[in-house]
DNA sequence: ATTCTAACA
DNA sequence: TGTTAGGA
């Protein structure tokens, strides 16, 4: 029976996760997390955990914190489909933000190789 | 040893 | 986000 801890320190998080502890402090600041203090210390619990987790799945999907912040504190609240909802409009947002990004850089690549070939050219 | 806040050569 | 100073 491996007992599932309640409690981490920023650091066990931080290992975990990979991630710097000032990270997550920053997480914290940006509202996306809200530890539990022990004096001054923080302490963080499964809940938290989880966030975090969200937080850098997020991130790593492309979302901004003000976004993902969003996403997470729609969750739990009454209207779950609202949650589904946003998640479904950023997603959009998200992709077309790509695949301008897609354009600029084949028009670039486009241009590179003009520029190339007249270089060449010129002796 | 660890973590905390604040601040920026 | 990094990093460092100065405390607890």
């Amino acid at each position: 029976m491996t007992e599932e801890k309640t409690e981490y320190s920023i650091s066990d998080l931080a290992k975990e996760f990979g991630i710097t502890s000032r990270s997550i402090r920053h997480y914290e600041d940006e509202k996306l997390i809200t530890p539990t203090r022990r004096g001054v210390h923080r302490i963080y619990n499964n809940r938290d955990r989880v966030r975090l987790q969200l937080i850098l799945r997020g991130k790593r999907l492309g979302f901004s914190l003000a976004e993902i912040k969003e996403i997470i504190d729609l969750y739990g609240m009454e209207g779950e489909e609202k949650q589904t909802k946003r998640l479904l409009e950023l997603i959009t947002v998200r992709r077309e933000s790509l695949n301008q990004q897609l354009k600029d850089i084949k028009y670039l690549l486009k241009e590179f190789d003009v520029l190339e070939a007249k270089l060449n050219a010129e002796k």
